[in-house]
DNA sequence: CACTATTTGTCCGTATGTATG
DNA sequence: TCATACATACGGACAAATAGT
């Protein structure tokens, strides 16, 4: 009983709408692809569970067996409950002080396709953060990035037009950082935001999620030499596949941690 | 109705554990929090939402009842059901490149409780990343950062025994990282990683959000002059009051981003 | 081999919650 | 508001498989 902690019993609670059975499958499932009970590892017996959580045997029953279903578990008479599922974090990880979206910095395993690409009126939030005029029109490009074939994050960029070298073949050819680079333009600031959101049915279907499941989502405004923003860039991966990860030194975490 | 799309209709799923009233309940909620419905707009009839999402019109009722009761929408006989919630986005940002639960870096005014102060024997993940022996022990705490008294992250930290300065009390009145200073371990790398995750029941109710929500996740590897990790920090965070923000300057891009 | 304790599988009856028309 | 159907959750009882003595 030592993977279930004092705190995971109050989590559990009858009055929430969602039935308990599946409040103690999310608590299970999550322990279990969060590296907390891994392969091989012995669940406590049903009695015991339902004992500790308090509720009925079977509340407990139905849990195990929608993760045995799902291929989480093993079960067996007499021999109890163990975990099947095998954890191995394989997450690619972008270093994040750097143009996360260069080939460059993610390798040359992971393929981009281009899902759209045209010239529209760009939402308030985009006029504001490219600080355009209120008829100005942007080039929206809506880019899928998969590895191993795996989609594990979606695109979203307005950029204001830069002449004829941006199009939808040179899209599908090139990155659009070596773009920018042979149309001249080089980024001088990037004001960058990091959250997360939960997958609407768009998303989900094109990263090949259920709809809410969370999504780390970037934010990216980047401007030229002369400070204009050119570029708004929004994406969204799947955190499974996907994470941001840094290093800091002394010297960074004590200079530029001083501001 | 323009306010429903047709995406919307899709996500009500009756084959779904959660209750249908439930679906819609976290739906509209969804849309009024994120000022897709803002204060007097006027909510579909019960019938007209019956017959669009496909459920019957109690289902509706119920759903819009419980939101009433909760202050997102006033209804009347005759008038209809109107947006009562004051939409206004207000997120702290911090820098990224700075470490993030320090005070000095969040501003004066958060405020954190301490819930949990505990030695434990850790889970296998915080085993491998602090590197620590089988047995060894390690001081679990478990907090909550509030800003102007709404929780926007929760922290849970395991930290290798550094002498008796880490206890209850000295948490409850310092900041982790003014004790480490006092204690005389200076952290001279940190590694972290950004990503996503739902909100368990547990996670939910300390930070007043619903079971599945998505969370920012920040995971800290803190290590001292040694090189020995002594400190393993799991962030999470409320991406609707707390977004991580970084500038890149054109050196910052060039030299940064060449390694 | 039997015997026993443990653990899951299956079934019953009942109460409450959810959703429909 | 009512009647109906189904899902959820409970406690209990017994059967069947497994592991150890």
């Amino acid at each position: 009983m030592r993977a279930f902690q004092n705190e995971d019993r109050a989590s559990l609670r009858p009055d929430h709408p969602s039935p308990l059975y599946h409040q103690l499958y999310a608590l299970v499932k999550r322990k279990i692809e969060g590296g907390d009970l891994r392969q091989g590892a012995l669940i406590p017996a049903e009695k015991d569970l339902a004992q500790f959580f308090g509720v009925s045997r079977i509340t407990v029953k139905r849990a195990l067996d929608d993760l045995e279903s799902e291929g989480y578990l093993s079960r067996h008479r007499g021999r109890g409950t163990h975990v099947t599922y095998k954890y191995e974090p394989k997450v690619l990880r972008a270093p994040l002080d750097s143009m996360l979206d260069s080939l460059a910095v993610m390798g040359r395993e992971t393929q981009v396709k281009l899902i759209d690409f045209a010239r529209v009126a760009p939402p308030p939030y985009v006029v504001d953060g490219l600080r355009l005029l209120p008829d100005q029109w942007v080039d929206r490009a809506l880019r899928v990035r998969s590895s191993d074939g795996l989609p594990f994050a979606h695109y979203t960029s307005w950029t204001v037009p830069i002449g004829p070298g941006l199009t939808q073949e040179a899209l599908q050819s090139s990155s659009r950082l070596d773009l920018f680079r042979r149309l001249g333009v080089h980024l001088k600031d990037v004001d960058q935001v990091i959250s997360a959101i939960a997958a609407d049915t768009t998303l989900a279907q094109r990263l090949v999620v259920r709809a809410g499941d969370p999504l780390l989502q970037v934010t990216r405004i980047s401007s030229d030499q002369r400070g204009r923003p050119i570029d708004y860039l929004v994406g969204v991966y799947r955190p499974d596949r996907f994470q941001y990860h840094m290093k800091l030194s002394a010297s960074d975490v004590l200079v530029r941690g001083k501001r």
